[in-house]
DNA sequence: CTTAATGGTTCAATATATGAACCGCTGGTT
DNA sequence: AACCAGCGGTTCATATATTGAACCATTAAG
């Protein structure tokens, strides 16, 4: 491991629940000789990116990193980064990606891609508005944003795009526990008729979700098996994007892809594929 | 000059102007070999600290630096960093030190500090709201902020809030052009009576003014000498918040201390000091 | 007045960083 | 098509910066 790497390394061990840290503290986490973390950290001092914290003479986070990150955001708008890691997840399931944003009360369509495989697609618009209870971006963002947002939604007019759209408020929060159990939020039908979608909420550095990203394909497309492969591929690419955003999932996010659906309350049964 | 100073060293190079950097660009401006500016950037690249832009094969900021300043961001507010500088302020200048916050189209006391030296002194409350067109902090705000927000505080009501505010617009527009080529501003009573007070603007990581800090003396005790010293106080105070928020004053910001007031035009000519 | 923490420092041994020269590639010029 | 100049990236003997056990000074607790 170089120099650079292992003082690199010891910022990561700064977080919420760590803000302040002292020498001996930080030679034990990194597994560095005390001289050598302290040696580093000094260097980390001189440039900004750690400070020492007044009273204790512990160690935290420092101001240069302020200015960096604003620069980085400057350099690279959101939906550059989305744009990349969308062409991989279309190219992957095969049908249209997109990655939306949360404005408001609502999820703004800000970048997707299209597989070019198959004749039929799901077509998407720049800015496309989705609303929060009828997509399963919406629920993937909803199933992880603040309860606040959830309770004024469901307490708001829950208009029905299609004779499929859940409208229930009491069926929406039964349908929200399950994606949080599984980590990725599913619709069939309930925007559009006739497409079936999957999502994953894209998180920013505070843990919370600021958007999502969803695999859309038609119904007739999405058996069982393609099914889990959308859901494997759609989180995988959700944890990427996250990461690649400088966000990092809450702790109760499930980090592994999710396994086959337990129960098919609000998915559809026609298909006779569960049996 | 260590190696991994040298690494960090490299992520000062870029810049808003200079969002990608090349490798032969980057061993250029840092003064490195090509091999250790590479080496460097790998190192950089595989901590999140740098990454490849999508085409060319120039490096750019990375995504790392988001989740730690975020980290950086709930470990120290802004409060807690003006503290210190206001405490080193007060006892400098023996007055009142203040910091307050561009919130809307006001600004909002949010830390101040008090020089035991003086039985007499200028007191703040918690969130106090001071007006942009009749407190030296507002003067420097607006000197260096958008001209959007100059136009609609200007066109707005201007209260006087004693007989020596001024609430004339063009008399203020006046006002803030010296405050531009000054870098200090400054309000004899136009806000409380008895009241002398100098500012300077506090600028975020995109240049722009996001609030004031400022001393505020009696203005019985702010003769030419003492106001002097004041000024240069407040300005470097100003510069070292400034760059412990993360921000950075703008190109057209003075760098040095300001010189004497050359023209006492809304300053107070009775004393008769300048001559 | 021990004892065991802490942050910080020293210096010989050595692991690590260095850089001139190199490669393969691309794009513009002649 | 041959040439050149620039690019990003790599190599390896050399040299230099990094390492870590042992060391202080200080503080807090028993």
């Amino acid at each position: 491991m170089s120099t650079v790497t292992k003082a690199l390394s010891l910022l990561q061990h700064f977080s919420r629940a760590r803000p302040l840290i002292g020498l001996s503290d930080m030679a034990r986490l990194s597994g560095l000789n005390k001289a050598t973390a302290h040696r580093m950290l000094t260097e980390l001092q001189a440039a900004g990116f750690v400070e020492h914290a007044g009273a204790g003479r512990e160690y935290r986070l420092g101001p240069a990193l302020i200015r960096l990150a604003a620069l980085r955001e400057q350099a690279v708008p959101l939906r550059d980064v989305a744009a990349d890691v969308l062409r991989a997840l279309s190219d992957s399931t095969q049908e249209t990606a997109h990655f939306s944003i949360l404005q408001g009360d609502l999820l703004v369509a800000t970048a997707y891609a299209y597989s070019p495989v198959y004749g039929t697609r799901v077509t998407m618009e720049d800015a496309q508005e989705l609303m929060l209870h009828a997509t399963s971006s919406g629920l993937a963002v909803l199933a992880f944003g603040p309860e606040d947002m959830v309770a004024r939604i469901l307490s708001g007019p829950l208009p029905a795009r299609t004779p499929q759209t859940v409208t229930d408020p009491a069926a929406i929060r039964t349908a929200l526990a399950r994606v949080r159990a599984q980590g990725v939020a599913e619709s069939v039908s309930g925007f559009e008729m006739d497409v079936h979608s999957h999502a994953v909420p894209i998180f920013d550095a505070k843990g919370l979700a600021l958007g999502a990203l969803a695999v859309a394909a038609p119904v007739a497309r999405m058996n069982a098996a393609t099914a889990e492969t959308v859901r494997a591929a759609v989180h995988a690419a959700g944890q990427s994007l996250t990461r690649r955003l400088g966000g990092f999932p809450p702790a109760d996010y499930p980090a592994a892809p999710p396994p086959m659906i337990p129960a098919a309350s609000d998915a559809a049964p026609k298909r006779g594929d569960a049996a």
